[in-house]
DNA sequence: AATGAATGAGTCTTCATTCAT
DNA sequence: CATGAATGAAGACTCATTCAT
């Protein structure tokens, strides 16, 4: 299961790449902060990539396998899509604590970038509300959800209610050791709503 | 109740460079772009701000405010707090949805910009997040609401969804004319969840 | 013999001009600069010069007719010339030492300023020199100095040293007691030279 | 004894640095002037030197070198501290016409820079007068010279000779025929003096 | 395959000058 | 006459990208 070299140093330009974007942003990051935190030459990094924005693109796509698998393949279906939802929310909490830098990416799905790549971000969030959307779709059909919410717009909310919460943490620096609660507590927000029950 | 020539210019520019940043974001927009647009000469800008930094600070303050006298001052506490937040969502999404361009921006709270601004732009939405708390808060006051919940975490938890629903709105184009129900559907989630009641 | 309003002004701009052209050197100066320095409006400085250049020059040929007045006229031919060089020393000194930004520019025959400035500058140079050529002529002519010198080229060489001995007080901020005898001191070694009479 | 590539180009680099500034002073002479002279691009100026400002000194510095060697070294103490004089002065009379303007540069001591280029400029010159110093004062150990001149004020008498004489043959265009001529009389003048003999 | 020196297009910002009031 | 708001030409500097080694 061994990287060539070849892989090896595509993936530490990746690596380097998603540290500098993070902490810079897409403009003020320079291909040769990259290629230096790489240990690379600067010419090294347009044998992988064919531009900055690829290279951009290419970095955001590794990340979001990474958080995918790290998220949802790391949490598969079980009985309860509540308990599901749970875990991956705390899962979720932890892939953003662990890789703050890298996780403000994740979360900053909008940038200061031109319309185009602005559209692809977009498309790339959106799929992640997709899969959200599915497992909604799953907890209504179990019986778990209310059947009469739109399931994409309920996507939607819980998407943002995340991101906003995963603000927090990055922003705030939430101690590690609360993440499972607040996972508990906005899933139960979430769930419940505001309201006093009647 | 006529504005001076000079504040006249200032203004124009001002939306002027709402419009350009918002489509183009801050480091593609040009500041020569932002005085044709505003029909100026390109060293008037720097007659009314010192830099571009300063320019696209103040824009966003105005629109800040602009933002803040539509939904919130067209909008005064009355009797239910849920009645009010379905009438701010109402005013928000039509905000939102009046001016694309600018709304982007609005939700956009996270751009490629150097970490100082950065860090400027997320104080402006805590204090929007903040508003919000104290709307939660009278609710809970009032029994509208759950006592039991962490009116800190709901506030980001609304604005979280708030926001990804005018993303929605923005990106998928959303008719004017679905915007109230959308409103209602949206708070509705969000005050009863998405459990089946028990 | 009062000035006309007109001429105090264009005079107060002269002055202003002096200061702030001494302090920050031409190309560093700004017309705004001179015009608060001089307490008038940024325009009214063209209504009395017609360009920054122009006001550049006037304002020397201004300090040099200021300085040619206090020096030469306040000095007139006398019987000894070596006396009156003497007396021109201590006056020049004094000029330097009580107009310190302004003596600055006096000195500073030389600037980074365009080829044609420049050679306009010579010349304003080359008057002085000439003018210390005929003081020299005289002194050959009463017997006082040696007839065998080339009196164009000794006119260049006192007027170096006098240049050089002037940056020396400018810079070292040689105290105003000290002058009369620095004056008699440099007199003396351009009357006798270094070499140790034979 | 060849240079690197790399020191060539640096070296072609300050070389037009020379001839540029010469010619038009620092404010008029652009980067692109002496990108262009030296046959590079833009960019590859900043590779080198940091600043506009960076590149004027170290070409300054250069030159002075380049002014030293040639001067100074080409003329290292002997018997006489006078014959030792005159032919320093040739030299330097002879590089300074044949540079005509990268000499202009050398005797321009003072520029309409910044007060702080300017302190710095005085420096450099200061050094020259210095070194002038240890000469006369080596001139006064030896009897050539009377012990009661201050060698200090004597220095910097020698060096604004020297160098309003070196205007001279730049601005009047001295053909280099009368070179060694005018540096004996210069040099007789300021051994000498004005003075008649008692 | 890897490098980094070289490049020049692109942009913010300054400031002399103009002109409507 | 006096003003200062408006202008736009000009230039230092950055950095993605290329290419000879």
């Amino acid at each position: 299961m061994r990287l060539g070299k070849t892989e090896e140093k595509r993936d530490s330009i990746l690596q380097a790449a998603a540290k500098v974007f993070s902490k810079k942003g897409f403009y003020q990051a320079r291909i040769e902060d990259i290629s230096r935190e790489a240990g690379v030459g600067k010419g090294t990094v347009y044998e992988y990539f064919s531009s900055k924005e690829a290279l951009f693109k290419n970095m955001l796509v590794d990340l979001n396998r990474e958080h995918f698998e790290t998220v949802y393949e790391g949490c598969p279906p079980m009985g309860s899509v509540v308990r599901r939802l749970e875990k991956i929310l705390v899962l979720h909490f932890k892939f953003i604590e662990n890789q703050r830098d890298v996780g403000r990416l994740l979360i900053e799905s909008h940038f200061s970038l031109g319309k185009e790549i602005h559209l692809w971000l977009w498309e790339l969030q959106l799929e992640k509300i997709k899969d959200l959307a599915k497992i909604i779709d799953a907890g209504a059909a179990q019986g778990e959800f209310r059947r009469d919410v739109d399931v994409y717009l309920a996507a939607h909310i819980v998407f943002g209610a995340v991101a906003a919460v995963s603000g927090m943490i990055i922003m705030e620096e939430i101690p590690s050791g609360k993440l499972e609660n607040l996972a508990r507590n906005t899933l139960a927000l979430v769930l419940r709503g505001l309201k006093v029950d009647t």
